[in-house]
DNA sequence: CATGAATGAGGTTTCATTCAT
DNA sequence: TATGAATGAAACCTCATTCAT
């Protein structure tokens, strides 16, 4: 039995060394994915990053695409796990957008390298009539989708301005977001801190409700 | 003396029959990059869609890189063409702010695969070491630094919020923009306009002065 | 000391388990074969069909010539069981031609997949000179050898037209029967029993001695 | 405009120097077919035979389905064109029938490779769900409907024995014709002239009608 | 100016086989 | 006995580029 063939079916049932291939070969893959970026990021190269041969990781997943996906999965799993705690401990409409913003820049501080490997992933794993091939169930914009329902949610709550489109505000966040990672290759100093600061102000005046413009 | 060897060096001593060549690979590449993306982009492609051989296109431009450069700076060319007077025009720091935003997404609908492929070359276009390979001068964030120092100007002359950074917010306005061109592709019936207003609201709001709170 | 070295040396030294394994993997093997193609019957397509790894075929056979010898030689002993004997039981030389023909097809229609295998692997088992890969002996070819012996000896006994070439007449008659096989694949429902008969005629018609041609 | 791309689509536009690469190709794949078989004749062997490089295949063929359905194609073009005149130049049926039968095996030792080459892709160009993947039109036995039809007319004329199935005899006449090729292989010396006369004869006395019994 | 012809590198994938456990 | 892990060769295909004409 292949393990690659049973990957999606039931991850359950692999081995422990079989996982901590998986877990070598995806991150060798993310730092790759970084470094040279998606395209060019051949399976050869990932293999010769991970010390491994080629043929492995076609033991291992059932071909790049299977490699991808998983890439993408566990990045949005650990970057799920980080951000969603921080947002929910807030209380308050603003409290929460605020922490929305920060912790996922905070998460890209310090994952780097996940983070740019995710963002290129999205961008280049687009088919020509515009879907998305590496999500598993709603697509890479599922973040978007999330944070535009919690928008509408505050909105609803009357927490924060009535007039504006949850959809596109969170098309708005998720884009000033995004703009780090391609940042962080070109330019490694970049103040994150002082970014993630200056985005949180940005939309908290964007979104805030008129009675609080005194304040 | 092939003429794509001194493309670059010499625009001027192009023949007019030359000029009218490039124009064409250029377009064919504009199309070709909208439609299948960057990387499937070949140049066998590209010169099918021109209706022309291979090597035709190696005669005019020293390589890919080369023709992508002209990619950029025509659709750059046209793109500020389009958008400077429209910023000119307005007086006011909101006015210019919110014309920037509006003629940018304008030229976007009315130039869609102009747009779109320009920021596939723009995701693409990344060396290993963050560098742009495909920029004339100084980079395709160009755009970036050239929006900063206008938002700088305007809060110098204390018709913006003092206390935001131009830099950051020039990189906010510029991702919410950018954001739109892959989305046309996976949803051609976008509504670019109102995407437009809500944005040239939400960094209206962003970015006016305390005094205007009250209007 | 492994099994798969000994195997051809030595069948009778093996342990019960082993001769299961092995019967196991062959029978996996057939199916395979029967199902997707000699080309693409790989060993890990068998191994997975019988549900075992793929290490454990290298271990019972020495390696893939190994096991298709071992499947040519299983098919072609089960076959001749049930040939042989109702081709014996036939007095006379028309009947046993056509207890032949009939038998040979009536096994082929109760063993579909042991007889697609076989001519899978005769197509594909001939080297580059010309020679059987996968015969024990003397060839693929033994079932023609051993059918022309027969129309040689009958004959030579008067009971066949005496001006035909027996080796010429084996051939003919055995590719009229191995052509059934790629047919069965395409046509599920081709009537054998039908194709028998008429086949039978066909070879009786060309080979009965002239004195019978009044009947 | 790549030729392999537009070669199904009009070969009328083809090149003189194209058309002599595109037959120089075919050629090395049908020697290299008939020497190492179907399966193992690769692209890069093709290549090496005819002395160029793996990539001008692909540049002048879509692909290796490509390559070998213009080798079906030429073969069956001029093995027709060989047979057709010498069927039709007879006048009664039982002329017919043996031309069909002596041309079929005269083409086959003057064109040698070819038919070896083309068996061999008859036997490996079968899908798993049993359709032939290289016929332009409506498969590779279309040989076989072809020499059904002409039995039946035969028969239909009264030229012919009534009470056979014309299907099942010329699956049994073309089963004999080709099991030649294979043969060819392992045994270079094969008299294929007294194969021919002796085929010729077996289904002449098999398919003539009663009345010639005493002839 | 323009084309068709040709190359060689590099990409993903499949496979038979070996080996430590 | 049996497995999972791992390798390396070889397959097909795409591509940017060069060159003679």
């Amino acid at each position: 039995m292949q393990p690659g063939t049973a990957a999606a079916d039931d991850p359950a049932e692999r081995t422990f060394i079989e996982t901590a291939r998986r877990n070598q070969i995806v991150g060798a893959a993310i730092d790759t994915i970084a470094e040279v970026g998606y395209t060019r990021a051949s399976l050869a190269r990932i293999a010769a990053r991970a010390g491994i041969s080629r043929g492995l990781i076609s033991y291992h997943f059932a071909g790049k695409d299977d490699l991808i996906k998983q890439v993408v999965h566990d990045v949005r799993a650990e970057g799920i796990g980080y951000i969603r705690p921080r947002v929910l401990a807030e209380p308050t409409a603003s409290g929460k957008l605020r922490a929305y913003i920060l912790s996922n820049l905070a998460f890209m501080r310090e994952h780097r390298n996940h983070m740019v490997a995710i963002v290129e992933i999205a961008r280049n794993g687009i088919t020509a009539d515009g879907q998305y091939r590496f999500s598993d169930d709603a697509g890479m914009d599922r973040a978007e989708r999330l944070l535009g329902d919690l928008l509408a949610r505050l909105q609803a709550a009357g927490q924060l301005r009535q007039d504006f489109d949850p959809k596109v505000m969170a098309v708005a966040i998720r884009a000033a977001i995004d703009a780090v990672p391609p940042r962080l290759i070109s330019d490694p100093d970049l103040d994150i801190d002082n970014y993630a600061r200056e985005i949180a102000t940005t939309f908290h005046l964007a979104t805030r409700v008129a009675d609080e413009n005194q304040a």
